[in-house]
RNA sequence: GGUCUGGUAGCUCAGCUGGAUAGAGCAACAGCCUUCUAAGCUGUGGGUCUCGGGUUCGAAUCCCGACCGGAUCACCA
């Protein structure tokens, strides 16, 4: 049980005892010692002070000669602060809990089969690689998941590609023109970046053909409306949603050499998906249940044939949902989408991981859903994150200012291998594998630290001239921890007895007090993230628990600890932050190194 | 303009469900490796928590207003 709910109903009897008045549990509120007072936990007396009608220096000093006795050993009142300490025993008790438990960390939420919750993240199109803003969008979706997970949902991870629209079109109509048979096997280019290349192409060549007929005397709108390749691109997307056998074979070529790029992206990211599905093969759905809802008379037509919903009684505007030519628009899929997901999985609650600047659309898709049925509908949660800024502001493809994935994360595992260079190489054994093996989790472990820590909501910044740092609150500075308890732990052999003869009569110093208190912390913070969805939470608590870790590793020598006890249980503490930082890193998608 | 969101040290960020003297890291400076991994540890300097009101025993935290930034309000996705 929980230390604050062993103590609430003491408190609530001590307060009835000495002033005769009933306080709530809220009323009893608790909070960490400062370290400059004696102490674990303090006891907040102000809320009931009116009630005690007593100063609250006095409070603090009776509520705590009555609460002081068996596990409550001390305690000091500074004015409306009662600080406890709490008896020894009690903490070994905990820690020797931690260690027994194999899943420590991982919640229930009580009784009967876990619910099914979605988390969708991602979203890619076929018309480009993947760049800096997917990273922070696939590490989030893919740590929200296990954060998840650990809090007692079978989660589903879900994919939507999309894969058709002008966009794409644009790209295989440059190839088409300019491409003269290249692909990734005959070029060596990775096929997303193969693309991603073809449709810069199309943009450099449409906005030559923009300025000619500028210079022919057409205005800007004009020009843009009836340059060549735009009528062509348009033409194309036609054709591809007549299925035209050509246009599809070529689509379905060139979104195969896309995905084995994702693929290997997605493979160098960590992250992976239990599902699927494209755009491609939910637009028509999405049209299905737009008709359905206008049979039902959730929206209506207007003359030119456009279908649309009012949402004046939610107190927007009204959403088009169907163009008037019958073509979809972006809500169409997503509805479309939402329903097959509903027809293939129970889902109980569905995550939709999307950048801030979509806020609008989820809030509609939400009442969207909801009329047509949906129960997941009025519950979505649409997780949304802020934007990664760079120095001059947002990255904008035309500008050349995108930071690729790839890219990005070559780079950070190429300065591991270089930081790590004179440090590694004098690692007993070391092979040029291992070598490769520990820049690349630490590459990607500093990679990925740098962006899970702030806080999901806000806006990031990202400086590409500034390389990310390895020391300090880091990914590695945790990872490093880690390593450094497995190489004590290989030394301390086979043999490790980390019982205590008699647990009763253990001391513990303030840095080891510190550490236990940390270990029982960790089930908290997971429970936090889940409930804020925000991976930051976790990522701040592994920093917490390796700060005290190093502090306790630099005041103390485990093995070279004389007393059997103090050896035992110090074995014991170090095994157990082990297994937290592990268990907390792989929640945020961070494998640890056994040597670094 | 409406709506949403942010403003904390030179920089990047914690803290925000109100509690004691606002914390880290980076950068700067000064120390600590014959002892379990120095990607570590210890210390120094650095703050009008944007500003002004209000609520409260108590406000970085809650409320109102102002200022500054970002997003959004498409027959784009």
């Amino acid at each position: 049980m929980k230390l604050e709910e062993i103590l609430i109903p003491k408190v609530q009897e001590a307060v009835k005892t000495l002033y005769g008045v009933e306080i709530t549990p809220a009323q009893v509120q608790f909070q960490k010692t400062r370290a400059e007072f004696e102490g674990d936990i303090t006891l907040v007396v102000f809320p009931f002070v009116k009630a005690a009608r007593k100063a609250p220096a006095m409070v603090a000093q009776e509520v705590g000669e009555a609460l002081v006795g068996g596990l409550i050993e001390k305690y000091n009142a500074v004015q409306g602060f009662l600080n406890l300490c709490i008896a020894q025993s009690y903490w070994i008790e905990q820690l020797q809990a931690i260690a027994e438990n194999t899943e420590y960390g991982q919640l229930s939420r009580g009784e009967g089969e876990k619910p099914l919750m979605m988390v969708e993240y991602s979203s890619p199109n076929t018309n480009k690689p993947l760049h800096l803003g997917h990273v922070r969008n696939n590490l989030l979706g893919y740590s929200i998941a296990k954060i998840q997970e650990a809090n007692g949902w079978n989660v589903v991870k879900t994919n939507i590609v999309n894969d058709r629209g002008i966009h794409i079109c644009k790209s295989m109509l440059a190839w088409q023109k300019f491409g003269n048979g290249e692909t990734p096997e005959n070029s060596g280019k990775k096929g997303d970046h193969l693309i991603g290349d073809y449709y810069v192409r199309f943009d450099v060549e449409y906005k030559a053909q923009i300025k000619e007929l500028m210079a022919q005397g057409m205005d800007e709108e004009t020009a843009k409306k009836e340059a060549p390749l735009i009528k062509e691109a348009q033409a194309m997307l036609v054709k591809w949603e007549q299925n035209d056998p050509e246009v599809r074979a070529l689509w379905q070529k060139m979104n195969e050499w896309v995905y084995a790029g994702f693929d290997e992206t997605y493979k160098q990211m960590g992250v992976s998906f239990d599902k699927i599905y494209y755009e491609s093969d939910t637009y028509l759905v999405g049209k299905g249940e737009v008709e359905r809802g206008l049979a039902k008379g959730d929206f209506y037509r207007r003359e030119d044939g456009s279908v649309w919903a009012d949402l004046a009684q939610n107190g927007l505007d009204e959403k088009l949902l169907l163009r008037a030519d019958g073509t979809s628009v972006y809500m169409t899929q997503d509805i479309g989408t939402a329903k097959l997901r509903f027809e293939d999985y129970p889902i109980d609650k569905m995550v939709y991981v999307v950048g801030n600047e979509q806020e609008y659309h989820f809030k509609v898709l939400s009442i969207l859903l909801d009329r047509l049925g949906f129960p997941f509908g009025k519950e979505l949660v649409h997780f949304s994150y802020g934007m990664v800024e760079l120095p001059n502001g947002k990255m904008k493809s035309r500008e050349g200012t995108v930071v690729d994935a790839d890219d990005l994360m070559a780079q950070m595992i190429a300065d591991a291998k270089e930081i790590s260079k004179d440090k590694v190489n004098t690692l007993p054994d070391i092979t040029e594998a291992e070598a490769n093996e520990i820049a690349r989790v630490v590459g990607l472990g500093a990679l990925k630290y740098f962006i899970l820590k702030v806080d999901p909501r806000k806006n990031m910044l990202f400086n590409p001239e500034e390389s990310i740092d390895f020391n300090g609150n880091t990914g590695p500075f945790i990872q490093y921890t880690y390593a450094r308890i497995q190489s004590v732990l290989r030394k301390a052999g086979e043999n490790i007895d980390s019982r205590l003869s008699n647990p009763e009569s253990a001391t513990l110093s303030d840095k080891e007090l510190s550490l236990i208190q940390r270990l029982v912390d960790y089930p908290a913070a997971v429970r936090q993230a889940g409930d804020e969805f925000s991976p930051a939470v976790i990522a701040n608590y592994a920093y917490a628990l390796a700060c005290d870790f190093n502090s306790f590793y630099h005041d103390h020598s485990i093995l070279n600890e004389a007393d059997a006890d103090k050896r035992a249980l110090r074995l014991m503490l170090a095994q157990n932050v082990a297994k937290v930082i592990k268990s907390a890193m792989a929640l945020l998608g961070i494998e640890v190194p056994n040597r670094m």
